[in-house]
DNA sequence: CGGTATCCGGAATCTTACCTCCGTATTCGG
DNA sequence: CCGAATACGGAGGTAAGATTCCGGATACCG
């Protein structure tokens, strides 16, 4: 499935990045709301040129839900190395959140509201699992959280913080993140 | 603002009441996305006499989610009743969860997700808020939950578990529970 | 520098709902 | 039972957005 035949020709590359960068500006503002017209305009470019590339709006979202998923498990792969296994959990998830804060797209995304499948997207997310579940499990080993969780519990988790953030959407204050302090102050064993 | 210049007539009254009940079963089934020309084939009414009685699409969801919200404050009225302070708040949240599990729109609603303005519910939220308010006070009080919590983050969790709710959507193992007790947990005082 | 494989742009097409309109049908007071 | 006053149905208008198409550029190879 790798593209990659010959290498893109030179305007044809520096347009892919351009747009890549304007879909990920728009879509975020806007949500999954924002207008291939609009993308492909921000990036100062046709709109055949965006189609030439991403056959479909849903194969553009998808490579940036990609995206945001391997930064995830770089940011997770970091927290390995805290020593403290609560910490490492916690820091795991409140740097993901943070993270996406100003990603409309993504919280959407995370929260399974449209109905895109988002094909091709299951690799990158059996590489994050593999070591939040590492991270899960060295944090039960130490007795630092309830040992009934499971790894599908991390991503609930941030689907509720996404949800909270999306939710809180104009406001100023973020009161999304006593929404997540509260659900990992209830990870601690009883 | 009260429309009752003059009691429906018979059948417009009988059509009131299947559009309101299609309308529920749609919605909750397919969450907005459902169309205004099943619900009113499911009613066995024309499109016509459904727009006669809700001006607009928003209109009708807007009116089924009014009365979800004042189901909500009916629960949290019983459960004021409850005499453990942390067990009426846990248990109102617990009913009012339950009490959605099928119903899509409204979790959508609760996550303010589509752009609608939710025009005449405020009263009612308000209604609702009150007596939230009675109930986290009193635990408070109790020293049953962290004293820094306010009304907003009752929203706030009842917004992130029907996140969840709906993300699990088609899954048979009801993931949303779990998440619901990790945030109960988390509200009790460290 | 010519030839060709790649690309570009953006008007036009297609699709999907929401909502309007108006001729016909039904209810209800007297 | 009659005549408004209300209601009903559903074809058609309209709008918004995604996607396609193809004549005209551009970049790269030798």
């Amino acid at each position: 499935m790798t593209t990659d035949q010959r290498p893109l020709r030179a305007d044809a590359q520096r347009n892919l990045e351009r747009i890549t960068t304007s879909a990920q500006v728009l879509f975020a503002e806007r949500g999954t709301r924002a207008q291939m017209e609009d993308i492909a305009a921000h990036a100062g470019v046709g709109i055949g040129t965006l189609y030439r590339r991403f056959p479909t709006k849903e194969a553009l979202l998808t490579a940036l839900v990609r995206k945001r998923f391997q930064e995830f498990a770089v940011i997770a792969a970091e927290c390995e190395e805290i020593s403290d296994p609560y910490d490492a959990l916690a820091t795991s998830m409140r740097r993901q959140a943070e993270s996406v804060v100003g990603d409309a797209a993504f919280q959407l995304a995370m929260m399974n509201i449209d109905s895109f499948s988002w094909d091709g997207i299951e690799e990158d997310k059996a590489a994050l699992n593999a070591i939040l579940g590492r991270l899960l499990e060295r944090a039960q080993a130490a007795g630092a959280v309830r040992a009934d969780l499971r790894v599908e519990d991390y991503g609930m988790m941030m689907c509720g913080t996404t949800a909270t953030m999306y939710f809180m959407h104009a406001l100023p204050e973020p009161g999304w993140r006593r929404h997540l302090e509260i659900l990992l102050a209830g990870l601690k064993p009883t």
